[in-house]
DNA sequence: AGGCTCATGTAACCGGTTACATGATTAT
DNA sequence: ATAATCATGTAACCGGTTACATGAGCCT
């Protein structure tokens, strides 16, 4: 569903082909969505057969050729469509196998969780790391208003740090509770 | 790869019918999983396959027949096993279409996005009241202890908790700075 | 009369993952 | 030498979703 649309959310920035569409994904829209390179280009070859997209072959002297796509009229009707439908409470579905595992731990291996829990702070303090550093150029920028990209690519950001803050401390929590007992 | 072992996680308290099952996905495991009772049927003959669970059928006067399933030791050694591979971060991917249009918004509605995030609110708001007042009985319950299924049951609680208040201060931390524009 | 609960499922589809394949150039 | 980068993909599979089907009993 989603990966089609930020197919042409990023195309409708910039033409690029399908191996430079998964650098952004893996680089900018990583904690938001993830997506394979095969997934990708299988997405790109259904958005064309519907017009959604179309593609120049570029070719390149000691180098792969290059099929450069960019969104069509058709397709920014779409996108705008889709981005206009912003929050649909039957897709805030979650999927959290770790939790999971948690909810079930009775039968688990007690000292097998707290190094989990340990790994998974240390994981998600990385990456809040990592989200600071980026947050700090968007800080700096004073230009932000609502009509602009960079103002909600920083909202975006703030919500990864929201839910990174959330996943350490309540790991801090389940781990103090489980040393005080 | 999940589900199956929430199936099996469930059985290991109770032997249970596949509609049985449906529910405590829906009641108790719906914040961090959700099931199709199509994929619990399908998935209970691939676990029936394999050995890790079994059924009997029970026939019922005025009702339709049910086959009441339970886990076998073979499923029991799996589920233990599941359980212990806890936090693997290839697991930890996310998957958020609403976070992905808000990353779009300089080419949707502004006054859609303040709805949007009004319903999101709310939506939150109301899901936390409930997590509390589970939450009131487990906390009168002074009984738990790691070795108890309750600590365990309540940690997920709190987790539901914490990302419920992170996705309730982002969407006003957001409404505010579109506001004060 | 119409909808909910109990209880089972099948079929088709869609979206995401994993593995495999090619091949040249550039950097360590 | 070997690994990474650029650039394309295919095939098979797996897991989740949607739609459809049946049928009795109970509630409003």
């Amino acid at each position: 569903m989603s990966l089609k649309h930020g197919i042409l959310g990023l195309l409708s920035y910039e033409d690029m082909t399908g191996y430079d569409l998964s650098k952004y994904f893996e680089q900018s829209l990583s904690f938001f969505w993830n997506a394979q390179k095969s997934q990708i280009y299988r997405d790109l070859k259904n958005l064309e057969k519907k017009d959604l997209v179309e593609y120049k072959v570029k070719h390149q002297e000691e180098k792969p050729d290059k099929k450069i796509y960019s969104i069509t009229k058709k397709g920014q009707k779409e996108l705008v469509n889709w981005i206009n439908q912003y929050f649909k409470p039957d897709e805030n579905k979650v999927r959290d196998p770790f939790l999971m595992r948690v909810f079930f731990s009775a039968k688990g291996n007690t000292e097998k969780l707290k190094k989990a829990l340990k790994d998974y702070i240390k994981y998600n303090k990385t990456y809040l790391k990592s989200l600071e550093k980026v947050e700090d150029r968007f800080i700096k920028d004073k230009t932000k208003n609502e009509d602009n990209d960079q103002f909600y690519w920083y909202m975006t950001i703030r919500k990864g740090y929201y839910n990174l803050k959330a996943n350490i401390n309540w790991a801090e929590e389940v781990l103090e509770m489980m040393n005080s007992l």
